[in-house]
DNA sequence: CTTTTGACTGAGT
DNA sequence: AACTCAGCCAAAA
């Protein structure tokens, strides 16, 4: 729930449709900037999106550890603590990383 | 105010 | 497969 008296609460709108649709985002699945993005109308604002999760004043609430990139790689520039504690959070809700570190897309991406 | 940076992506080399 | 370039746009310097 976003409290619009919350200071923090400063975005312009687009922020805040890019918290809503990770917030929809359920345990077990990922999905990547362009996706969220798409979703908000703006498929050329992947960017953003990242921009919007670097913020991210809804880290108790918004899964912003449920975003990976197109390749179904974690951001290198995470910081949560690193990559190790964001592949820890999904590997406890299920989602599997192969050798090469990433997520098998076809089967965990949300759609 | 202007310029750079960045949790990105897709096309081209 | 690795690298560059262009496009997108809000925040930070």
């Amino acid at each position: 729930m976003i409290d619009r008296n919350d200071p923090k609460m400063k975005n312009s709108g687009y922020f805040e449709k890019v918290y809503e649709i990770v917030r929809l985002v359920p345990a077990g699945r990922v999905t990547t900037y362009g996706r969220i993005a798409a979703m908000t109308g703006y498929p050329a604002r992947s960017q953003v999106v990242g921009w919007a999760l670097h913020c991210n004043p809804y880290q108790g609430d918004v899964p912003c550890h449920r975003i990976v990139d197109r390749n179904g790689r974690l951001s290198e520039s995470y910081v949560f603590g690193g990559v190790g504690v964001q592949r820890d959070l999904l590997e406890k809700e299920g989602i599997c990383f192969n050798e090469e570190g990433r997520i098998d897309l076809d089967k965990y991406q949300w759609k």
